[in-house]
DNA sequence: CCACAGGACGGCT
DNA sequence: AGCCGTCCTGTG
């Protein structure tokens, strides 16, 4: 494959930091001049901020230019959002500035699945391991500029891999979910491709809460993260708990809100982009 | 060496 | 229905 180049013009609602180091993805790493290097799909991207400029250089299957377009949301208007979720109160203005320039990216929904499984109970550096040695056990090889890199395994690839394999490799107790799940979804048992023409959030999370691994949050961090986009969930793990705990109730760190009551607030108070105002309450707290 | 951090799940009431 | 111990590994 050839190398492709494409490059557009800085908007203020786009940061590398931003994107990368809010927690939606674990495949990007920042290397010595700055820029962030990814693996997703078949592509192996660099981008990088040149004065003005955008640039994004990679391997791409198709066009670089549709390829970066769907995976970085650039047909969605954030500084309209942006606008909307300042005016609901101070607390979401002031998370919106600080986290100005966040996208949610349309990531692969089969590798967000399987990712944010391997997220459960565990750390960034530890899931970004996990998932790297997957992928290299795995995943197709990709050659560019001599580094060799390796794709996100297809179903069908990791269908190969045993409970014990995968154990190897640092799941941890996270390996027979993982396989069991990747079982569903190989078998059809669970059809992806199905799942993605469903329009309604409910429906999609049932069906994602069929899947071993799958509950309430990782079921929202799927939705939200990847080609799903859907922006009416709100993730909640301990640290928006914290923040919205803090933020608009006040109580001992021990009695904190139950995860259902945070929902209900989140969706009466942010509405129907609760996903959106979650990555930045959750970037602003968590840098902050 | 032990304490702790981080969600899903199953067994209990 | 809700509560709580357990699952595994890296870090301090």
């Amino acid at each position: 494959m050839q190398e492709q180049t494409y490059k557009m013009n800085l908007i203020e609602t786009f940061n590398l930091e931003h994107i990368f180091e809010c927690g939606q993805c674990f495949r990007w790493n920042k290397q010595q001049d700055g820029s962030y290097l990814g693996v997703f799909k078949n592509n192996v991207l660099n981008v990088k901020i040149d004065g003005n400029e955008i640039i994004f250089k990679g391997i791409c299957e198709k066009d670089i230019k549709k390829t970066v377009e769907e995976y970085f949301d650039l047909k969605r208007d954030y500084e309209k959002i942006k606008k909307d979720l300042s005016k609901i109160d101070e607390h979401l203005k002031t998370s919106v500035k600080y986290g100005s320039g966040i996208r949610l990216l349309n990531q692969d929904l089969w590798e967000t699945i399987i990712s944010f499984i391997i997220s459960a109970n565990n750390n960034i550096p530890r899931i970004k391991g996990i998932i790297e040695r997957i992928s290299n056990k795995y995943g197709k090889k990709i050659i560019w500029n001599d580094n060799t890199y390796y794709a996100f395994p297809t179903i069908e690839e990791l269908s190969k891999a045993s409970v014990e394999d995968l154990r190897k490799l640092g799941l941890g107790f996270r390996d027979t979910r993982v396989y069991e799940t990747t079982k569903l979804i190989f078998t059809k048992q669970v059809d992806l491709d199905k799942l993605s023409k469903e329009k309604e959030s409910k429906t999609i999370k049932e069906t994602l809460l069929k899947l071993p691994g799958v509950g309430p949050k990782v079921a929202d961090c799927i939705m939200l993260f990847s080609t799903l986009k859907c922006l009416d969930v709100f993730p909640v793990d301990v640290w928006v708990r914290r923040v919205m705990n803090e933020l608009y109730f006040k109580l001992p760190d021990e009695k904190s809100l139950k995860r259902e009551q945070i929902e209900k607030l989140a969706s009466e108070k942010y509405g129907n982009l609760r996903g959106i105002a979650q990555q930045y309450l959750f970037y602003w707290k968590r840098e902050a």
